[in-house]
DNA sequence: CAAGATTGAGACATCAATCTTG
DNA sequence: CAAGATTGATGTCTCAATCTTG
């Protein structure tokens, strides 16, 4: 396709470039894909599962409102309702009203799911360990995380 | 949770990696819906739809083994197989049955397929561009790039 | 039996519509 | 009307099972 732009004077990627994107595509699919396995086979969870149960068991009272519960894992307020649905049937969580904003509701994490976090925790933390934090050194792994918030940052400001 | 490495002996991730960590996941998780949303609103084709179309046109004849062409667009041949399905119906892709190799089957890209691609490289390669090449510096894409390509290394080695 | 590929069932995501309360 | 949240329909992915040929 490279070859259009003699034609149409658009600005394509140049091999360099195209070649940085290869490697960001690859890395962050293989290594989602990985993760999630790992954590699948260890433990039965989904990452947008542990994800949730993180993020209750660090809020007070282990609750949080569902669009806030949204924000903090990346997802839609309706992939979240229909995950919640699905965990509540588990026993992992349950729904309770808000009784300041009578339209609001709160995810809270159960004991069970608190049990469940604190089983699966080590696994997952090892695997990040072992496929990513393991795979570069101190500084490179701090610079990884400084361009990917150089990324989030531009996608949120522009 | 990383109380518990005081009892436990386990190595959790320092507040540092940790920070690394989450500003990966954040960054790549938003970037990916964010182009997902851009080619999906520009052209209708998914992102998914849009690497296999990329990798057709670059092969010789325009065609490939279906094995092959998961492997370079990171799929499952079950996930392929279903993907080719749909393009097919849409008419971008045709299959082709492998003479050297009786239980093979090629992925050929179509008349129509091609032109999609063509329109919608563009738009594309300019979300791409918007929204990680112009985010970092020359050197820090390279960096990037780099990081990435080692952790798919320790990935494919261990 | 292994490799190439497909299929169907069930899990999950997305999108638009809906309902309720501010 | 906007914001919080849920729902149902539809599309896509995963997993295990299957079929065919090497």
């Amino acid at each position: 396709m490279g070859a259009m732009s003699t034609v149409t004077g658009f600005r394509w990627l140049t091999t360099e470039e195209q070649q940085s994107w290869r490697s960001y595509v690859t890395g962050t699919v293989l290594l989602q894909e990985r993760l999630e396995r790992d954590l699948r086979e260890a433990t039965g969870l989904s990452m947008a599962e542990y994800e949730i149960l993180v993020r209750l068991s660090e809020a007070p009272d282990r609750r949080l409102r569902m669009t806030d519960l949204a924000d903090r894992t990346l997802a839609s307020k309706s992939r979240l309702s229909h995950q919640i649905t699905r965990m509540a049937a588990d026993g992992y969580v349950r729904r309770e009203e808000c009784l300041e904003d009578r339209r609001g509701a709160f995810a809270v994490l159960t004991d069970a799911g608190w049990e469940r976090l604190v089983a699966a925790a080590p696994d997952h933390v090892q695997s990040v360990r072992t496929w990513l934090v393991d795979a570069l050194t101190e500084d490179e792994l701090s610079e990884l995380g400084r361009l990917c918030q150089k990324v989030v940052d531009h996608l949120e400001v522009p």
